[in-house]
DNA sequence: ATGGTTGCGCTGCAA
């Protein structure tokens, strides 16, 4: 079973690159986020060209901003929207979260609020967020995998470099014990166990041609719980679809496990591109 | 060069 997620930033706009992505790696269960479309306008735009290609859809959007959904060809049950506890921000909740079952595993699909910057009231709702997420996971299913964009890098080896972001959201500490609390339900980050010590981003800033220098950030996580990492034979970031036009400023995780309900393992992977030197001294685009 | 982009949607905000 290939699971992948991809934060396309609108959905809408990146109809031209998901759907022949979704024919050339043909992953399984699909986790996106940013899709900026509210159900309705999600379903009459995508609904018949996702079927056309085998999916079913279901998804959790508001327009304009925030929206996640789920596409999956091994089953889709027991959607949930959103997830009980889950914090308001400014009196409103926000569609930030979807989850179902699929071949099996409880599937989450997260947009993690980003934060903005490390006084606002934005990085406080961050980490009630990602506090109430925990709760939800820990008491959830033991196959599991929590999917999506975390807005946390989890290390100083998940940025291009670490001075750049000092002072900046997605690497401050109460953001990383935040994230280190929802693995310790028991979850596994499996791209990063598969790449150890490796350069890999998931993340580049549209601007100041960031991507082609690989100045980034790995913000996209697939977290499996103990029993779903036994089973990861591939785990890796596909580059190649931040490349090209009108891409989205994120890059799918595409993880594959062995023995799916149906018994086929799917197609096997190249491995992600060969490691890039470091650069430092680059000056970091005042927001992300 | 205190810069640079994209999306939403129509003015500036979010990322």
């Amino acid at each position: 079973m290939r699971i992948a997620t991809w934060n396309v930033n609108s959905v809408k706009q990146r109809m031209p690159r998901l759907l022949p992505w979704l024919e050339q790696r043909r992953p399984d269960v699909v986790c996106l986020q940013e899709t900026k479309l509210t159900d309705e306008a999600f379903t009459s735009l995508l609904a018949a060209p996702l079927a056309e290609l085998g999916y079913e859809v279901a998804s959790h959007g508001q327009g304009q901003w925030n929206g996640v959904a789920l596409l999956s060809r091994v089953g889709l049950a027991d959607v949930e929207r959103g997830f009980a506890g889950q914090p308001d921000y400014d009196g409103r909740a926000e569609a930030r979260a979807i989850s179902a079952t699929c071949g099996g595993v409880r599937v989450h699909s997260l947009y993690v609020p980003n934060g903005r910057t490390p006084d606002s009231d934005h990085y406080v709702y961050k980490l009630a967020w990602l506090a109430a997420l925990g709760d939800i996971v820990a008491a959830g299913p033991a196959d599991a995998v929590v999917c999506g964009d975390v807005n946390i890098a989890p290390t100083d080896a998940d940025v291009f470099d670490p001075a750049a972001y000092a002072g900046h959201t997605h690497v401050t500490a109460p953001e990383r014990a935040a994230l280190a609390a929802l693995m310790d339900a028991g979850l596994r980050d499996v791209v990063r166990d598969r790449w150890p010590g490796e350069r890999v981003f998931s993340y580049w800033d549209y601007r100041a041609g960031m991507f082609h220098q690989d100045l980034g950030m790995r913000i996209d996580l697939v977290l499996a719980s103990g029993p779903v990492a036994g089973r990861v034979r591939a785990a890796w970031i596909d580059r190649e679809a931040r490349k090209g036009k009108l891409p989205s400023d994120h890059a799918p995780v595409i993880v594959d496990l062995d023995v799916a309900p149906d018994g086929d393992i799917g197609p096997m992977v190249p491995p992600p591109s060969a490691p890039r030197r470091g650069a430092r001294g680059v000056r970091l685009p005042q927001a992300r």
